[in-house]
DNA sequence: GCAAAGATTTGCT
DNA sequence: GCAAATCTTTGCC
């Protein structure tokens, strides 16, 4: 038995909602072969005075979900290459979201790798021939793999990720699931951003997780 | 209308 | 540690 990730808390502030977000699921498709991620690292994107954020030169065709209501998808294409997910966050009208940086698999995991394979030969990536194998803890470790191992398009653009039939939804931490420590630090890839939003703490992480983008530091997978 | 850079990942120098 | 792969969007001509 699994709970929707409320609504309520996605509405206000996009902070305490990235926040919240850490040990949230995200799952793809129902039944015996859904794929399930624990969400582990996330960064907040706040408003159009967010000099890092897509949303810093007002409403365009691709970032038009971040204007939408919260629980929503945004998903969009970057390097030619790689989809990234966000969960947009505040009323509607107020363009913020949290980008979904990195998933621990839970299940469905052959499923999430033989979708990373996938994305991997339809982009016919040089030297991939190979097709070296790839760790449990790193199938989501990163903004692009999560939507390579979670099968994520422009097409879940706007999707409603609280709805509970969507086929691409958020699930509540399971109650008997003790909460995560949660650390922050500067967000990542945004060097363009003039200060001090290149600098703020926006970027929400399970301290040691196995599966961050970064991989930690033996000291930290130690404690 | 065209040049340039991007909320990334990968493999090779 | 660096550059390539590749397409959408921005910014200037």
């Amino acid at each position: 038995m699994t709970t929707a990730f409320p609504r309520e808390a996605l509405r206000t502030d996009t902070l305490a909602a990235a926040r919240a977000l850490i040990g949230a699921r995200i799952v793809r498709g129902s039944g015996p072969n859904a794929r399930i991620g624990r969400i582990v690292e996330v960064e907040a994107y706040v408003g159009v005075e967010d000099r890092a954020s897509h949303a810093r030169f007002g409403p365009t065709r691709r970032n038009a979900a971040m204007f939408g209501p919260p629980g929503h998808a945004y998903v969009y294409f970057v390097y030619g290459m790689y989809y990234c997910l966000n969960v947009v966050t505040e009323p509607e009208g107020r363009p913020c979201a949290v980008l979904i940086r990195a998933v621990e698999p839970i299940a469905g995991l052959e499923a999430m790798r033989a979708a990373r394979h996938a994305v991997r030969a339809e982009r016919a990536i040089s030297g991939a021939g190979r097709g070296a194998a790839i760790p449990d803890d790193r199938l989501a470790a990163g903004p692009g793999l999560v939507c390579a191992a979670l099968s994520i398009t422009r097409a879940d653009d706007g999707a409603d990720l609280c709805g509970p039939d969507s086929d691409l939804r958020l699930d509540a931490r399971p109650v008997d699931e003790p909460a995560p420590s949660v650390v922050t630090g500067p967000r990542i890839g945004i060097g363009y951003a003039p200060e001090p939003w290149r600098s703020e703490p926006w970027r929400f992480w399970e301290t040691g997780n196995p599966s961050l983008s970064k991989r930690p530091s033996p000291l930290e997978l130690g404690r």
